[in-house]
DNA sequence: CTGAAAGCGCTTACAG
DNA sequence: CTGAAAGCGCTTACAG
């Protein structure tokens, strides 16, 4: 491979003057300038990151975090948007994805270390078990970080406005007639507890009462368990006209028990699901669903923590909230 | 950060020394090992990937080429699960993942300077434009690379037994009594050729005839294309009692194009998909379709690449075929 | 078994 | 405007 040397033997002048002329510094003459990057061109030279990185301590590498409870890694249906927006916006940004792991060679280590190992100058948390020990070493670090839907206090967070979004959904629902509600939420987590908090806050601003039978817990992106959950709903001696999933993926469940109780959506019973994943849209029938805006997600998250890591000393941690958009579907009849 | 020479300063030991305690070479006494790499613990060291690999020139990073003509990137609901696989299996074997793209800093660079600029070891191509001038030029260099679906002669290829898998399907589909089998393939590459070869085969051994108003053209994840030849299928007199689809996402936009027109699959037409994936067997009716081994496809690519990168002498160029799964599903009914 | 020395390819303060 | 020199953190042949 062709070093900086070569050019500068070739050009006959200093390492330091072509490294000056390939970097645009501005004290080099136009006309040693021209000759250093032709010949540069001519004799097919690449610069080394790795020598680059090791001088001025940047790689220019952003680490991605990904693997969530249910463990479907970059196959997730509504995750995997978020991070082809994100790397999309980062590589438009000169920045290189690289995916952040445990280990270095046949070693097994911390995430954090992972990170310093390699020069990780920053990292996007997504749909990750939010307590892991190594995951809060990480997040207490000096190394920026961007978290996706989970807030970690004094770091900057980008998700959806849950709470609000949830409340239109049911707004919606109520004005087609449902007055019976009932959501199967997912796990415990941040965005859990604030679709719960707007369910239940719906449910008073419309004067409906919140029946606990009417609440059950399933996993995210779970079919299996949510059709369980529908099980013990439809089981219940006064049946809800509509249910909430958790998301779109386990309103699939949610129907597939609906149909072998012998019901039909939406005739005998509604069902709404979250997220907007292309197939809740090419489905029979439509899902009625809130749309995450990923496109939207993905790329604030990547300017975000870009500007976050070249402004380490004024850091924007303010956290960013991004309204879905109700798709109405036809999965929720009126009454 | 605690480097390598405060480590020899805190043991009073050189830093060549410690090095060699640290990677764990023979010729350092058992004592003086222990010592070293208590301190270094003690100290929090961790090595800086970048000075190694400046100085070993391996940087163990492996490369994703990952863009098809439909954009979907990371979202492509079966390749995601390839690469999911094969990451899994790179990071088992102490390797990084990290995506090839066209530029470092604000240049515009080709995917080959990219990768030589980064150190890149090996690179998984998948499902991208074959015919891209810059992935020509980066599958003709030094760097290792393994091809998913497409073949570049002389360099090693996984990909499904695609002839042979769409000959069974058709097989089954015939045992159930269909004798006129319409076929929505994709747009032309190596995988469309051997599966409109495989179609064509399975005809003639079972005494079809071939009609060319039953083979139509569409992309591969285009649920809207699909449906327009199918309303074309549909719309002649002799019509086919069963379609086969370029994979399971449009088979979608099939079903619906056929819905559209007022029949039901099975009960008035039958329809096949091509993939398995998720949401073929959580719809209604579960699809018939090939489950392609998408997890056995990226794991073997994963340790194919490795065995080239660490085998450059004797690099296994040998394709890789896997075979792929019968789903019967419920689209396909009896005649 | 240990260490002095060279060097991987680059950048950057500093001198001229 | 150009260049000599130091140094980023590490590894490795070689000498002892």
């Amino acid at each position: 491979m062709i070093n900086i040397r070569d050019i500068a033997a070739e050009c006959k002048l200093s390492v330091a003057t072509v490294s000056k002329a390939l970097n645009g510094y501005k004290d080099v003459s136009e006309e040693t300038r021209t000759r250093v990057l032709e010949i540069s061109r001519k004799l097919g030279y690449i610069p080394n990151a790795s020598a680059r990185a090791l001088k001025t301590n940047r790689t220019f590498n952003i680490g991605i975090l990904f693997t969530d409870d249910q463990n479907n890694g970059l196959t997730h249906y509504h995750f995997s948007h978020v991070l082809n927006s994100f790397k999309n916006e980062i590589e438009r940004s000169g920045y290189n994805i690289t995916f952040i792991n445990r280990r270095f060679g046949q070693e097994k280590v911390s995430l954090l270390q992972n990170c310093k190992f390699r020069g990780i100058e920053g990292v996007i948390i997504v749909c990750v078990d939010e307590n892991d020990p190594e995951l809060l070493e990480l997040t207490k670090s000096d190394i920026p970080f961007i978290s996706v839907d989970h807030v970690y206090p004094g770091s900057p967070t980008i998700l959806s406005d849950n709470r609000n979004d949830i409340k239109k959904l049911i707004r919606y629902i109520y004005s087609l007639g449902h007055r019976k509600i009932a959501y199967i939420h997912g796990n415990p987590n941040n965005v859990t507890y604030e679709r719960v908090a707007g369910y239940k806050e719906a449910h008073e601003e419309l004067g409906m009462p919140i029946r606990e039978e009417y609440m059950k817990e399933s996993y995210y992106t779970n079919a299996y368990t949510t059709r369980r959950a529908t099980e013990q709903i439809l089981a219940l001696s006064d049946r809800p006209t509509c249910i909430l999933t958790p998301d779109d993926l386990s309103a699939f469940g949610c129907i597939e028990g609906i149909k072998a109780a012998g019901l039909s959506v939406p005739d005998d019973i509604s069902v709404a699901g979250y997220d907007g994943i292309l197939f809740s849209q090419i489905m029979t029938p439509k899902l009625t669903t809130m749309k995450q805006d990923t496109a939207k997600i993905g790329e604030h998250a990547a300017r975000l923590l870009i500007y976050n890591i070249e402004n380490p000393d004024k850091p924007d941690i303010s956290p960013v909230v991004i309204k879905s958009e109700l798709i109405k579907g036809q999965s929720v009849g009126p009454i």
